[in-house]
DNA sequence: CGGCTTCTTGATCTCGATCAATCAGCGTGG
DNA sequence: CCACGCTGATTGATCGAGATCAAGAAGCCG
């Protein structure tokens, strides 16, 4: 029952699989031989599309799979003793969550999808079973899970030592490269995400973001309208983003050397 | 009782073998069979301590290893565009370093001994091969790579939630803990790092974290002269450290200011 | 000792939080 | 179709935690 016919009983659903999906060249699938990819695609199970605020998991839910956004956006969502709630990601189409459970053996945090969202799960005793055999499966997952660990760093980084402004920039950059990545145009697409979202997600408070995003369209970076965005300038955000005041690096490059 | 002759060649460098090691129930060999540790033993390299201040790799410096402490203690630091550096991580004995290396094959950051210091090198190329053979060890490579991230994720909501107070008091509970783990006393120790670190891992100027020790002395929350810690009132750091604005339930503890 | 770095303590300043009010969108039901 | 209410976004005014500046104290080591 492996290797010929595949999976029809999940593939009628919605008559995807991993050999058609316009992601599985980010996805885990990268860089599986065609048989391979077989072997995966009959471990994933794909569910029926989460509505816009339906939670994929909560937190403290058993972890016994992780999961690949195929398409629309998450949020991760962790709970502190008290009421205050702190978003620790965002999830866009290819990525991949769930990786940070795996010691606990339970999620650390709600994942909360943002639009219509679809994913496809990868129950976790599979993936390693069939990690173990597929030495490039294998190599994939270590990759995603130390990508994920240095973006983790980035953002510490970020949240102990940028500006406010700094913070967004970083936030819409990094945003524009992922969207390119999956496909999308780097310079304009649609915010999954509130204000209050990308307030909570750097440290800000709603009315900080509100207010550089207003600065932001006054020095022609960006326009912004509801969740409309259009990058203008993305180099000036770079700058901006990377520009640990580090304006006296810059000026030192013209008679340092 | 062992199988003895084990790799005679490194294991005469300083007669250090898995099998003795005081920390194979916390590293890596966790879990592992005795035969199979005589596997894992072999592909370790031993080096010559490291001293006080030496770098055990540098940012940029292209990945092959990962790094378990034995003794001592380091510090991982990001340089960033201009001068401006970041630590973004201590390691304490039995702790992997370099997990965060795999994706981009290079290292994100310095890292450096805070004392003198031992770690047991481990090829990733050989640590990968036998986790295709030895399911444990996979599983405990995942779960060390899954706990830095639900970690990073924890430093995450100090860093942009916390109050000064609230992420010196996490962060000497977290080193209590991670000192009792590997075996000494939660209660009383000496700080591998200088204040200038403690405050830039934090966040926070070193002013403020020596105003803050001050304040923890006065209320006898703890003792600490140099670098010797004595904590008097774990308990009430805990409260400190997890007290998101949740003052009503704990009221009752504080009449002073 | 003297010349370091690290630590502490005090005085001010600033960025961004907080408080408050208004406005814009948007779905719902009359 | 519009009135209504609700949530999210913007804008202004004030406040405060912690950074920064400045100066001394305490280790530390040749």
């Amino acid at each position: 029952m492996s290797t010929s016919v595949v999976g029809p009983k999940y593939a009628h659903r919605h008559n995807i699989r991993c050999q058609t999906c316009s992601l599985s060249a980010l996805c885990l699938p990268l860089a599986l031989e065609v048989n391979d990819i077989d072997q995966f695609n009959d471990i994933i199970r794909r569910r029926a599309p989460l509505k816009k605020g339906e939670t994929l998991y909560c937190q403290g839910d058993s972890f016994t799979s992780v999961f690949a956004v195929r398409s629309g956006s998450l949020k991760q969502v962790s709970h502190d003793g008290a009421g205050d709630e702190q978003i620790t990601n965002f999830y866009l189409p290819s990525e991949l969550i769930g990786l940070d459970s795996i010691d606990e053996q339970a999620h650390p945090g709600y994942v909360i999808a943002l639009e219509t969202t679809a994913v496809c799960e990868i129950p976790f005793h599979h993936l390693d079973t069939l990690a173990a055999q597929l030495p490039k499966l294998r190599n994939q997952l270590f990759r995603s899970m130390s990508k994920e660990m240095s973006d983790d760093r980035r953002m510490l980084r970020l949240l102990s030592r940028k500006t406010a402004d700094e913070r967004l920039a970083s936030f819409f950059i990094n945003l524009a490269m992922r969207f390119e990545r999956c496909g999308y145009s780097p310079y304009s697409f649609r915010l999954p995400m509130s204000r209050t979202d990308i307030g909570n997600y750097l440290g800000l408070a709603v009315e900080t973001v509100s207010r550089i995003l207003g600065r932001f369209q006054q020095q022609n970076m960006m326009t912004i309208q509801g969740r409309e965005v259009h990058i203008l300038n993305l180099e000036g955000l770079n700058l901006l983003a990377e520009a640990q005041r580090c304006q006296e690096h810059m000026n030192g490059l013209q008679h340092d050397t």
